[in-house]
RNA sequence: GGCCCCAUCAUCUAGUUGGUUAGGAUACGGCCCUCUCAAGGCCGGUGGACGGGUUCGAAUCCCGUUGGGGCUACCA
C-alpha cells in the first residue's frame, strides 16, 4: 500500500438522505484526496436491503454533485461505476466477505456459534494512533467476541468495513468520531487478515444547536433541506468547513480552491461543534452578494423555475438583471424568489393597510407629479432617473423618500424591496408606466 | 453501569516549544450612513467549567471533580 498517494473513501448508507455530518464526512475525505492528489472514493453501505432504493441512492448522487463532491471511484448515476476495485455496492460483494469470514474461521479466529460466526476478539491492549485525537489506548482484555456474520447469512458491519477498506487499499480512514470507540475491533479483524490496518482519523461530530446529537430526525440535519431552502452549495460547504477546521488567519470565507490548498488532517478540532444556522446564513448572503452574476443566475434560475414564477419564455437578460439588483438584499433563494415575485408578476397584491398609508390621495397626488418626468426621461438608467426625482423633489419642497417610497409601493406592492432607482431601470419604462397609471388612474 | 473522547465569549474558532491588554467571525446592543430592507463603517459587552497542584509566571503541563458527547447490537 503506498502511503504517499492516499486512496480515502466516503461510504453511506443509502437511508433516503444525506446527513450533514455525512457531508462533512465527505467533504473532509474530499478536501484530503485532493490536497494530497489521492483517491476520493465512494462506496455504498447497503448491507441493510430494506432500505436500499434506487430514490435514496440518487439522494446521495445528487447531494454530493450537489456538494461538488466528485468521486474518482465508485457508482455512477447511470448505473455504472468507475474504479478497479469494485463492485462498490456492498450488496453485490457477499462472496468477497464469505471468503474472509472462512479464512478467519479456517485459522481459528472465528467460530460458529448459535448458527452465527463470531470473531475471536484478542484479549489484549490495543493502541489506536489517530492522526487528530493521538495515541488512544484501549484494554480489550475483557472484550467480548462479537458476531460477523449473522444466523441469516448477512455480514455484520464490522467485517464487511474492514474487508471493503483493505481490499479497497484505503490508506486513510476519515470517518466521524462516534467510530472511535468501534477501531479496535476493526485494528483487531485487520491484524487477523494480517493485514497492516489504515491510519485513522476521528473527526468531532456535527452537534444540534442545543448541543445534543444530530439524529436524523432533528429539523436540519439533511442537506436536502438546506438545498430546498435555497442554500448555495458553495457557501454551504464553506460553512461545513468551518466546523472542525479553520484557516487559522481570522477569515472565514474561502473558496473550495483554497481550502483543498490548506487542507490537512491535523489541524482538525478534537471538540464536536454545534451547527449555527445564523452563522451559515451570514455566509450565504455573503455568496449571494459576491459570487460573479453568471455563476449565481443558473442557482437563481433553478430556484425560480422550481417556485413556478418563470418558464422557457422568461426573458433571461431581464431576469439576469433582477437577480442582480434582488441578490443584494437577500440571503437565501426563499427569500430571492420572495423578492422577484413583485418583479416577474404584473399582478400585484396590494396590502389595505399599505395602500391606506402610501396610496392615498396624497399619494396617488405625489405619484401623478412624478409622471410626467418618468414619461419624459431621455434614458430609463438609474443615474438620470435619481436625477430627474431628486429635482422634482426640490422643485415640489418635498423629500426624495416622498416619491421613492410610493414609487416603490406602487410598483411592488410592498414597503421592502429592491433599491428604487436601479429597480426602474431593469422592469423599464413601459413596465413602470403601466403599473403607476394602473395606481393612479389613466391620463386625463 | 463499563470503556473512550472533549472542555476558550451565546455560537464557531485563533492560540499549539507556559510570559498575549486572550485575537477574529456570527449573533446581540449603540451610533453613523441611508430610499424601505439589506450591506457597509465605528463603538460596546460578554470568555479559558470548577478545585488542586508544577512554576517566578498556566488558557497552555499534571491530577481530581463536574459537565457534554460517543461506543458498549445478530444497526450502520
Amino acid at each position: 500500500m503506498n502511503k504517499m498517494i492516499p486512496r480515502v473513501r466516503f461510504a453511506p448508507s443509502p437511508t433516503g438522505f444525506l446527513h450533514v455530518g455525512g457531508a462533512r464526512t465527505a467533504l473532509f475525505n474530499w478536501l484530503y484526496a485532493r490536497h494530497f492528489k489521492g483517491t476520493f472514493i465512494l462506496r455504498i453501505e447497503d448491507t441493510d436491503q430494506s432500505r436500499n432504493t434506487p430514490q435514496a441512492l440518487s439522494v446521495i448522487f445528487d447531494n454530493l454533485s450537489w456538494l461538488g463532491l466528485d468521486w474518482d471511484e465508485g457508482p455512477l448515476p447511470d448505473g455504472s461505476s468507475k474504479g478497479q476495485f469494485g463492485p462498490y455496492f456492498q450488496s453485490q460483494r457477499k462472496e468477497i466477505y464469505n471468503e474472509y469470514c472462512n479464512r478467519l474461521i479456517a485459522k481459528e479466529l472465528a467460530y460458529i456459534k448459535d448458527e452465527a460466526v463470531y470473531f475471536r476478539m484478542p484479549r489484549k491492549r490495543i493502541i489506536v494512533s489517530d492522526l487528530i485525537c493521538g495515541d488512544i489506548y484501549f484494554d480489550c482484555s475483557l472484550e467480548k467476541d462479537f458476531v460477523i456474520r449473522r444466523k441469516d447469512g448477512s455480514f455484520v458491519f464490522h467485517l464487511v468495513n474492514v474487508v471493503d477498506d483493505l481490499e479497497m487499499q484505503i490508506s486513510h480512514v476519515i470517518r466521524g468520531e462516534d467510530h472511535l470507540s468501534n477501531t479496535p475491533k476493526h485494528i483487531a479483524l485487520f491484524e487477523a487478515l494480517g493485514m497492516s490496518p489504515p491510519l485513522y482519523a476521528h473527526i468531532p461530530l456535527i452537534l444540534n444547536p442545543s448541543g445534543t446529537k444530530m439524529s436524523k430526525r432533528d429539523k436540519g440535519s439533511s442537506v436536502q433541506e438546506y438545498i430546498d431552502e435555497g442554500f448555495l452549495p458553495q457557501a454551504f460547504r464553506n460553512y461545513l468547513c468551518l466546523l472542525g477546521w479553520s484557516l487559522k488567519e481570522n477569515r472565514e470565507i474561502f473558496g473550495i480552491e483554497e481550502a483543498i490548498a490548506k487542507f490537512d488532517l491535523p489541524q482538525i478540532h478534537r471538540s464536536n461543534a454545534r451547527f449555527n444556522h445564523q452563522k451559515l446564513l451570514w455566509i450565504n448572503g455573503e455568496y449571494m452578494r459576491s459570487l460573479p452574476l453568471d455563476e449565481l443566475y443558473p442557482h437563481a434560475f433553478f430556484w425560480l423555475k422550481k417556485a413556478g414564477l418563470i418558464d422557457q419564455n422568461t426573458d433571461c437578460s431581464f431576469l439576469k438583471q433582477a437577480v442582480g439588483i434582488v441578490r443584494e438584499k437577500v440571503k437565501t433563494g426563499k427569500e430571492l424568489v420572495e423578492w422577484m415575485k413583485p418583479l416577474l408578476s404584473d399582478t400585484l397584491q396590494y396590502d389595505e393597510a399599505v395602500v391606506q398609508q402610501y396610496l392615498d390621495d396624497k399619494g396617488k397626488e405625489i405619484l401623478r407629479e412624478a409622471l410626467p418626468y418618468l414619461e419624459e426621461v431621455s434614458s430609463f438608467q438609474a443615474k438620470e432617473l435619481e436625477a430627474i426625482i431628486k429635482n422634482l423633489s426640490l422643485k415640489m419642497g418635498r423629500k426624495t423618500a416622498d416619491y421613492i417610497h410610493r414609487l416603490r409601493v406602487a410598483l411592488t406592492g410592498r414597503t421592502v424591496g429592491p433599491s428604487l432607482y436601479p429597480m426602474l431601470e431593469v422592469l423599464g419604462k413601459q413596465k413602470v408606466l403601466n403599473r403607476l397609471y394602473k395606481v393612479v388612474g389613466p391620463k386625463e
